[in-house]
DNA sequence: TCATCTTATGACACCGATGTCATGACACCG
DNA sequence: CGGTGTCATGACATCGGTGTCATAAGATGA
């Protein structure tokens, strides 16, 4: 691979005149120029940018940490919209800011992220980027000073910058839609405790009040079973009991995209139809399933994209170090997707 | 952030024994060793890769290009198994082999390809590995002499080495199962035409043929409608007409996982039940689908992990020079996954 | 005891760029 | 015509490591 002082030899002029070619930060006459130019299409030159981050002392590249690419497949546990989509935010920004992303996997073993922190810091990385697969609190160690970092989908108690879906917001603006379509009774049969359950159920509580409408503690159930065998019929008792209540609910939301899907399968199996006999919301706006359902899936988008490309943006100002005002903790929105797996009642 | 300068002077000894400490490549005192190790941790020393990389000429980087990350989201077409998957097997391999992977994304634009490949060539990188996001003929610009690239799930007329899905294999393989397990008129809705579409239609006569059974051209159709809003319904004439055959069809083969599932909606809303009334098999392994249909859907696995395992096995050898007997173009297999969409026939 | 070898360490150049400063050729101005 | 400023270019040091070679101290052997 040829070298500023192989073009700067063929182009009969000084390596420092190749440089100003390059990145024309001083005049140099057109003639020069367009030898030093021709030499180096010739010679196919391509800088280097070990040495140019070296001398500049800025590598270009961002640093993304995450159990995206390798978790789903090792862990068998249930899984909600992939992480992935974070990082398409992420790329997108810092393509359009001409930063390179590495991008390292801990495998799902946290144990694995000081050495990739390090690994990282080896190529003096501008910034770190941290991805969770699920809204979580997290802890993780200290970096040298000055080393930015954004962490995405989860918080830490340090103050790390960080930019987290807004799940109370979400599932009170899907909520609020299914009451304005004229819905009442509304069950939820949510994920595992977690943090985004529980703010989800606090955004469902704070719809029905807003709308004057009671909560009923026991049109909310935990519909996840991990899977197990018997997940369809434990699932099937509890709309069952929901079904025989005096005052049945018209629609079913919940806790995810997958978990609607299964439903849908329990549904159809009890000769139910969606959304004839009951009408079903998702969360996650999981395209891959909520639009090739059928009926398509009226879902709440869980703003992953959205997510990447703030994370992105802020890492960026960062970086430049540019003020920003933005609140440690960044919640992000999403939209609701109405599809036709929710009917409108009277 | 210190250098092995600082480092040096903290520990009093020269920069030269700093580095021999680091890489071990010497005979150093152990008092000496220890100093010198006790000044590292007090500073918190990194060493630079930059630094490193340009004396001995070896990055320590394969850079990755694909479509996979932003693809998905900006185009609306189906799109089948995430290429992610692929990446996944290929980080596992490189984090082994303690090589750091930089991914960049066309965004859907082959014409940014020239682009990344140069940044990529910037950094110096040891491999690059191109990853398309299905099973197809492409071509790349040339690369400078020496540089190592891989394709995975394309291939190229100028003889890059190519690691590909064995789509024959896979769709025979399913049929033979679908065949061992009694049934013998096997319908095939399959995705619009392609590389893969081709294949697989092959490996599906020739399975019947391997078994004695004829080739009913009838019983292959194409079943992809781009998402249309009528292609439930043209999907329910095409099963409709097979309904009608004097011998109908037992199972349904589906172009992919995702055409599976909707065909899970159309039969249902028509009143059939899966795998009673008829079977269904899909083809992907998607698992988010096939696992969390109900009933879990039996499939035919598109080997996106092997294949990047596979892959990156192979840009390691290219890189350490060692000499392997692979053909070009590597096809990798997957395996039958049975679940319970279909059911045995007498 | 002296030549030879091994061990432990340092001096120095180099990898490929860029920042700083110097220099020569002109143009411009009074 | 001499001083000043701009343009175009080059010499040289530098970034943070590592390869090469030199060297001093101690071990080994005839």
């Amino acid at each position: 691979m040829p070298t500023i002082y192989d073009i700067a030899k063929a182009a009969q002029v000084s390596p420092k005149t190749v440089s100003r070619v390059i990145n024309s930060d001083a005049p140099v006459r057109l003639e020069t120029r367009q030898q030093v130019e021709q030499a180096m299409n010739e010679l196919g030159y391509v800088p280097s940018k070990a040495a140019r981050s070296m001398r500049s002392n800025r590598s270009g590249i961002v640093g993304l940490i995450t159990g995206a690419v390798s978790q789903s497949s090792e862990i068998s546990e249930p899984h909600g919209l992939p992480d992935l989509f974070i990082v398409q935010g992420i790329q997108r920004v810092l393509a359009d800011e001409e930063i390179t992303l590495m991008i390292a996997d801990t495998g799902g073993l946290a144990k694995r992220i000081p050495t990739l922190i390090n690994t990282f810091l080896q190529y003096r990385v501008e910034g770190l980027i941290y991805v969770a697969d699920r809204h979580q609190r997290i802890s993780l160690p200290p970096l040298p000073q000055g080393q930015q970092m954004i962490l995405v989908n989860c918080f830490d108690d340090q103050g790390t910058p960080a930019i987290v879906p807004d799940d109370q917001k979400g599932q009170h603006d899907l909520v609020l839609s299914l009451i304005k379509e004229g819905h009442r009774r509304i069950a939820y049969l949510c994920l595992h405790e977690c943090i985004a359950t529980d703010l989800r159920i606090a955004g469902y509580r704070k719809a029905l009040g807003a709308a004057g409408l009671p909560f009923d503690l026991g049109l909310v159930q935990c519909g996840d079973f991990e899977r197990c065998e018997e997940e369809p019929q434990l699932q099937w008792q509890i709309i069952q009991s929901w079904l025989a209540l005096p005052d049945p609910p018209t629609v079913i939301c919940c806790g995810n995209d997958e978990m609607a899907m299964r439903i849908y399968g329990v549904l159809r199996t009890q000769g139910m139809a969606v959304p004839e006999a009951i009408s079903i919301a998702g969360y996650d706006n999981h395209r891959s399933i909520a639009e090739t359902l059928y009926p398509a899936l009226t879902t709440m988008e869980l703003p992953y994209e959205s997510m990447g490309v703030a994370a992105a943006q802020r890492l960026v100002q960062l970086i430049r170090n540019e003020p920003n005002e933005t609140p440690t903790l960044q919640r992000i929105r999403g939209d609701v997707f109405w599809r036709s797996s929710v009917i409108a009642r009277p």
